[in-house]
DNA sequence: TTGCAAAGTTAGGCTAAGCTAACTATATTA
DNA sequence: TAATATAGTTAGCTTAGCCTAACTTTGCAA
């Protein structure tokens, strides 16, 4: 029987694989340590996420050696990753939330979005990025428009927005 | 001691908050066995939800007595609701993915959004809908771009967006 | 008013994901 | 080359969320 590839990734295992896809760029190999490392964890939970990995055909792992991604793994690793990139890139420049902010927000969201959304979001970016009105983008026009509400402190606007989380 | 109202609430429970809330808009109270259907889930799972609920203090909740939101159970919920709404609004009515698709990937991504994305998103979609250029608004020019990308079925934009998921 | 069906709960089990502590393998360096 | 530090693994525990099966409660209808 093949290895089976298309059973769904957890959130939790699509994290360890981006990490390793962003580690293998770096050294060619990940690590155990440094995927902990890099995500937080201890160096035991990584050992049964690749363990995890591994049965389903996406990483080359032999206890104590060197772990790499397979064809499979990579690619769905370039699957997270984008989504990744394609949600802080929407969170971060369109809607001008600080960095940090935008990339912990694309992490903890990029697992629960569905390649139809994915894609269009993607060209909606970069729809957006083209599109002029008034000589500015329509990303430059909504941080001006954000700024009108903010300025208004006395606006309720604002307030009716909030959420207190 | 206070019960606290500041801890966060799992997806799960943000779930089983957001049914409770639509259920008691309809008759005031929410019935276990509702809340079982709407959410596809077992009888005992709810116990479970509502007897975590009511420890933080979310729900009146009484063995075989009927469930109720609390105030704060109610701002909550309301949170939670606003949340899946702009995001099913975005998704729909700017990226134009059917309303089913829409619904459900609003449903998996709303937990993980924070209140600054929310409030920022929420001003996006309304600015949007203000945003006239050639006399359309953009979000119609935008559908109008992604058919273009579509038509072309030999263009390899199309292709270059796909994820196989 | 009793008796039965439906609603709700409890008990017990499963899985995924994390942790710590203790062990084993590897690799560096004296 | 042997000692030791570091990396990696294993074992065993915890929590959250779900399930089924069996039980209890409630409420409606004869």
């Amino acid at each position: 029987m093949a290895i089976r590839t298309d059973e769904k990734l957890s959130a939790s295992l699509e994290d360890y694989l981006e990490a390793i896809y962003y580690l293998s760029e770096g050294q060619n190999v990940a690590r155990s340590k440094d995927i902990a490392d890099s995500m937080g964890v201890s160096r035991a939970s990584v050992t049964g996420a690749l363990r995890a990995l591994s049965e389903k055909g996406l990483v080359h792992y032999k206890p104590y050696g060197y772990t790499t991604l397979t064809e499979t793994g990579r690619d769905a690793a370039r699957r997270v990753a984008r989504r990744h990139e394609i949600l802080g890139l929407f969170f971060e420049h369109v809607l001008g939330v600080d960095a940090a902010t935008a990339q912990s927000a694309a992490c903890r969201t990029e697992h629960t979005l569905g390649s139809g959304i994915t894609t269009r979001l993607m060209a909606f970016v970069e729809f957006l990025s083209q599109t002029q009105d008034d000589g500015r983008d329509i990303t430059q026009q909504f941080q001006a428009y954000w700024e009108t509400l903010n300025e208004s402190e006395d606006d309720n606007k604002k307030d009716r927005y909030n959420a207190s989380e």
